[in-house]
Formats: structure tokens, C-alpha cells, sequence
DNA sequence: CATAATAATTACTATATCGATATATGTCAA
DNA sequence: TTGACATATATCGATATAGTAATTATTATG
């Protein structure tokens, strides 16, 4: 026994991305490969917040953080409505917590890896 | 009714990144950011390949997919073995799917959001 | 050993994007 | 209208990374 996956375990249960969804779905993970956008969306998956509020929270530049925001916009991971001078930001995606959980187990799952081979 | 989501909906459920973990989620995700890699990456869904396989695969050169492809190894996303002066590469990790089908269904998602929108 | 085949690495150019600064836009209040 | 505040945008230098061609291991084979 060699401790290979055949292939055809893995057959047929998996989602094919066409070449469309491919180039969105690199998009999509552009838009959370950075530190400072996902620390943004962090803060908004507690709660809505402005602008202001969110350079607090992040310590982030003023410039710097609209131009992320304005990023992950466009991408359609938050949502912006303005109140006044104001521009309240918003996430309301399942997708992000799920993300979120997911990333958290693979990482978890890394971890013991790591150990147990260490172990080993 | 504003339509507006309550914080306190989402308080209390979510996974709470901690800043390494935002960092290293960062790396996760620009690994997964590239159209060419996740070329690879669904090539390798569905079976495990060697370089060469890939290159055909993906129609990229060699350079190309061996540089992907060291840079998908040390993000851990695949696994490498060496069979004579063949290396044949694969994927092995459940976070894989499902990060697939989340993907999928978001965009899925996104689509019939906008189709709405249009007929609003 | 010499050669062919496979894959990784190096060197390079082009492009993208980060953060920072400065400026522009928009809104409210006096 | 003027001033203060909130946000967006434009520009710039620095850095990172994509893709390519050429080179360098490494391994199998005649």
C-alpha cells in the first residue's frame, strides 16, 4: 500500500469551474489576499461602521482604507450606504463566515499536521 | 422596516480571525488568486498529473506552471512526488472542495442578485 | 560515459499594487 | 457663503509578481 488517493476518489463529486467562474473566483480571492482588507471585514462582520470608525479600527490611513473599501465594493463583499457626510460600510454574506470557518479549520487542520510530523 | 441587518444578528456566531491568522489567511488567499493556479488546481481535482501533464493541461510553459506550482507547495494547497525524473503533483485536502462549492454557490448567488435587481 | 528527458531555477522585462501625500468632492452648520 | 469635517481620488515611488528565455540540476537509458 502505498498511501496515494486514486484518482476516481475524487471523481465526479467535486464542482468544475468553467473558465468564466475561474477568473472570477481568482477575483474574488485577490480581493481577500490582503491583511488590511481582511482586517476590514473583520471589523464589519461585528458590526456596521464608517468609515472613520473603521480607520480606528484598523489604524490604517484615511486614503488607504477608501481605496480598499472601495475595492472590496467592487468586488461585492460589502455593501456602502452614506448618511450624511458619512459612508456606513457593510458585509452581509453568508459566504464570508463560511469562508471564515473554513479557512480557520484548514488552518487548524495545518497545524496538527505540522505537529504530528514533527512527532513522527 | 429599513431592511437594515441588526450588529447583534451577527455578533456571538462568527469565527474571530486572530491577526496572525489574518496574515496567514492573506497568503492562503493570494495563493488562490491567480487564474493559472487554479488551472492547476482543477486540473489536479481530477486527477493527480506531472508537469508535463499540466502543461498540456493548461496550455502554459514550463517555467510557468514549475513556478506556480513550487509557490502552490510552500502554500501547502498541493503535494509533490518525485517518480524517476518525473514529479507528479496533487491535491489532497477537503478544504479544496468546499472552498470550490462555496465559491460557486456565491457567485451563483451573485448572478441571481443582479438578474433581481434588473427586474426591480 | 554521453545523451535525452523532466523539472527547477535564474535573469530579465513588464505590469500591478501597495502605502503615503496631496488634492478634490460633498455635506452640514454657523 | 465660509469653514469644518468625511470621504474619495489622483499621483508617486517602492516593491512584488507574472511571463519568458536560457540555464542548470537530476535521472534514466543506450
Amino acid at each position: 500500500m502505498k498511501g496515494s488517493t486514486t484518482p476516481s476518489a475524487r471523481a465526479g463529486k467535486h464542482h468544475i469551474l468553467t473558465e468564466t467562474q475561474i477568473e472570477s473566483a481568482a477575483q474574488l480571492f485577490t480581493a481577500l489576499s490582503e491583511p488590511i482588507r481582511l482586517r476590514l471585514i473583520k471589523s464589519l462582520m461585528e458590526k456596521d461602521l464608517t468609515v472613520t470608525q473603521l480607520i480606528d479600527a484598523t489604524g490604517a490611513r484615511q486614503a488607504n482604507v477608501s481605496k480598499h473599501l472601495s475595492l472590496l465594493l467592487r468586488a461585492g463583499i460589502v455593501k456602502k450606504s452614506k448618511e450624511g457626510t458619512f459612508a456606513r460600510y457593510s458585509v452581509d454574506d453568508p459566504f464570508l463566515n463560511q469562508i471564515c470557518s473554513l479557512v480557520c479549520s484548514k488552518m487548524e487542520r495545518d497545524a496538527m499536521d505540522h505537529l504530528q510530523a514533527l512527532q513522527r
